[in-house]
DNA sequence: ATACATTTACGAAAATTTTTCTAAATGAAA
DNA sequence: TTTCATTTAGAAAAATTTTCGTAAATGTAT
C-alpha cells in the first residue's frame, strides 16, 4: 500500500510504543482520534504491521549471554537444508537463524544464562542436529545498539 | 522480580500479541481482569518488560535485503571504540550493533531496499566511517526464523 | 498454632478508550 | 462541473482500562 508523510510518522510512533492511545497519536499528528483509528486499521489490514509485541530484559530474565553461531552444512541438499532449517527452528534459544551467503551458511542468534549454559546448548542441541559440518562462535561483548524499528 | 508460573504464562502472551485485552487474558490465564491488570503494571513497573512495540513488514517498506557485516577497527583503544560505536548507532541502516569476540569486532544487522542501496551504503556510510579497518559482508538468503520471544 | 503484615485476588464503579455512525470535506476521474 | 470514492471529523455507543474497597491467601515471627 502507498504511505503518505502521516502514515510514515504514524508507524515511527507505533514502532517506538504501540501502547500510545489514539488521542495522543492525533494530538502528535495533528488529526482526530477517527482518522488515526482508520489508519492503523488499514495498516493492519495490509499485514504491513505484522504484529505488537512486548519487548523483554533479557537480563531480568537471566538470558543475558548471547551467542552467534555461524554453521557450515556437511551438504546442501534441499532435503539437508529444509531438515537443518526445521531443527534450528525448534530450538528455543534460537532466536534468529538466517541462511547466508559467504564462507558460513547459517547465522543464528542464540540467548542463554550464561557460558555454562551455551556450553550444554552446543553440546546437546547444536552440534547433535543433523547436516552440520563446523559452527563457530563469537559472543557478544557489548550490546551497541539493538531496534526493531526501521527508518520511513 | 520473581516470577510465578502465571507471570511466565502472562510474558508469553504478551511476547506474541501485546494487544490483547485483559479480558482476553483473564479468559486464558484464568483470573479475574484486575488480577491481569496490577500484574502486567508490576511487570512494567519493574521494567521487565521494556517496550511495547509494533513490528513492521520490511519486504512492504522496500527494506527486504538485509545484510550482516563484520568488522575489523584498526584500533582497539577505548577513544576509537567509543567513536566508532557512537557512528555506527546513528546510521539507520544499522538496527543492530554487538561488540562481539573472534576473528571481527563488531556484528552489524545492516537492513536496505537491495544490493544498488547497500553499496551506497557500503561506500558512503560504512566505510567512510572512522577506524574501520576491513569489512565483511554475508548477505541474507532466507529469513528461517525472526523472532523477539524469548521461552520462559 | 497464633497474630500480624504483605501480597494477591475479586467485583463494582469510574474514567478513558475504542468503535460505530453520520455528515462534511477532499480528491480523482469522466 | 458532476459523479463517485476516500478520508476526516464529531458525537454517541460499546468496550476496555483503571481505581477502589474488601476479602482471601500467603508468609513470617513469636
Amino acid at each position: 500500500m502507498k504511505l503518505d508523510s502521516i502514515d510514515k510518522k504514524l508507524l515511527e510512533e507505533l514502532q517506538r510504543d504501540c501502547k500510545q492511545t489514539n488521542k495522543e497519536l492525533s494530538a502528535k499528528l495533528n488529526l482526530s482520534v477517527t482518522a488515526i483509528y482508520e489508519r492503523i486499521k488499514k495498516l493492519e489490514r495490509s499485514h504491513l504491521i505484522k504484529q505488537y509485541v512486548a519487548l523483554l530484559d533479557k537480563k531480568q530474565l537471566d538470558l543475558g549471554f548471547m551467542v552467534f553461531c555461524h554453521i557450515k552444512l556437511t551438504q546442501h541438499s534441499e532435503k539437508h537444508i529444509v531438515e537443518f532449517e526445521a531443527e534450528a527452528t525448534k530450538l528455543q534459544e534460537v532466536l534468529e537463524c538466517f541462511h547466508v551467503s559467504g564462507e558460513y551458511d547459517y547465522l543464528l542468534k542464540v540467548v542463554v544464562k550464561d557460558m555454562q549454559h551455551f556450553r550444554e546448548f552446543m553440546m546437546n542441541k547444536l552440534t547433535s542436529l543433523q547436516h552440520i559440518g563446523s559452527t563457530q562462535s563469537s559472543f557478544s561483548i557489548n550490546e551497541v545498539k539493538n531496534t526493531t524499528a526501521v527508518s520511513l
